[in-house]
DNA sequence: CACATCATTTATCAAAAGATAAATTAGAGT
DNA sequence: ACTCTAATTTATCTTTTGATAAATGATGTG
């Protein structure tokens, strides 16, 4: 009875700023949950508003959307990545087992994985152009980490193949075959996420090297570059 | 001129089983391409026909899914994988690697890739399902082979860990991310599919057995079996 | 306390989209 | 050639949905 005021949402007037703010989080939310497709009306209702003030703060949703894309993908890339892979006081094996855990870590949530896949079939380019980003970034410095610690040669002298970024891409999609199994495909995913990581990227690295010495055995033999030297 | 007739798509009326079947190959096509919510107006049109013939064939637009759906996944899952699994004139790395080879190619294609993806940002459990069937019906027998190769204990004896399980679904998610990353990250993978699946596979087999004889040994040292019962 | 500003809501539009009923007509059987 | 069956189309209904314009009212300021 006293606690009358507490219990109706007493309707309540923010700063522009704050109201954006509260359209984006609770878009990125929204639109993971239900799919890109997902209805403006139904949005506001969610977070307490009326469809049209939507239209206030984004002219369309298709621009909302884009917001959407930036505050999730963008925002959330950790520059000190690219230095984790560069710093050579760790094996590369060590740099790289850090870098995917602390990556996976990152992603591996409902909104990121959920909207990335549905903006993939949507059609966007987002996808394609966040996955070069990461190539060039991180799995290029990686891949002339690996031939250096293997003592092969430098990326200057015999090109890095496309096979060798598929091994990289492998274990990359090893990894995150786990979110996609736990938010995508709704199983559930019950198992300690770090030794699953652990395990797998010992069993790539135990694995990784015989396989690039033969690929770049063969590759240096359609060159004809012989194979003793570095 | 004389060729009149030819240009203009004569209506043709077609039996029953053709015009169901031809709707249904179509929507195979169309849900692929747009995502599950197309529109049946846009579905007819490009099959040539009027929008409410569709619904004399199927009587929703949700039925006509499942049919879609029991049509490329349930259709095209192939029994003798099961028997290759089982056939130990060959071993188990031999067996895995030619079941993934066939199975990855079966599945690779931009209508099964994308229809499951979105099927499961939707919701059903269509994903899940279909992943317990290659869990039960693959990857057990697998692991037990596996199990049985490397010397270490029977399932019977000590069950199947999660872990272990993860170590072939990693396997079995990096090759499937080549498809994604085609078929729903639209990206190009040029690479000889057969050459980067031979090489990811030759990592994996080549890593996975100290892999698991660590795990089988710490879950031994949990349990309190002596290690070396076999 | 009056008032102006602007955050928010109400009312509404036009196009899209699943579904149904009635009208039409291609094609097989006689 | 005629006729009847049923495959197919036309017309239409009801909701849904992105978007806009006008009305309303909360809040800070003088």
């Amino acid at each position: 009875m006293s606690t009358d005021t507490a219990k109706k949402p007493i309707k309540q007037r923010l700063t522009p700023a704050d109201r954006e703010r509260q359209i984006l989080e609770g878009a990125i939310s929204f639109f993971a949950e239900v799919g890109l497709d997902g209805q403006t009306r139904e949005l506001a209702h969610r977070l307490g508003i009326t469809q049209p003030l939507l239209y206030r703060y984004f002219p369309s949703k298709e621009l909302l959307l884009e917001r959407v894309y930036e505050e999730v993908y963008d925002k959330r890339w950790k520059p000190e990545w690219e230095a984790l892979i560069a710093d050579r006081s760790l094996s590369i094996g060590e740099r790289f087992r850090r870098f995917e855990k602390d990556y996976q870590r990152t992603i591996m949530t409902y909104d990121w994985l959920r909207i990335f896949f549905s903006a993939g079939l949507k059609g966007t380019n987002l996808p394609a152009r966040y996955l070069s980003r990461v190539r060039s970034l991180i799995f290029t410095p990686v891949l002339a980490e690996l031939r250096r610690e293997l003592g092969l040669p430098a990326p200057e002298v015999l090109p890095l193949s496309a096979q060798e970024f598929e091994l990289i891409f492998g274990i990359h999609g090893a990894l995150l075959y786990v979110g996609i199994r736990k938010f995508i495909y709704n199983m559930d995913v019950s198992t300690d996420q770090e030794l699953v990581f652990d395990a797998e990227i010992d069993a790539f690295l135990a694995g990784v090297s015989p396989v690039m010495r033969r690929l770049i055995a063969e590759q240096q033999a359609r060159t004809g570059v012989e194979p003793n030297k570095t």
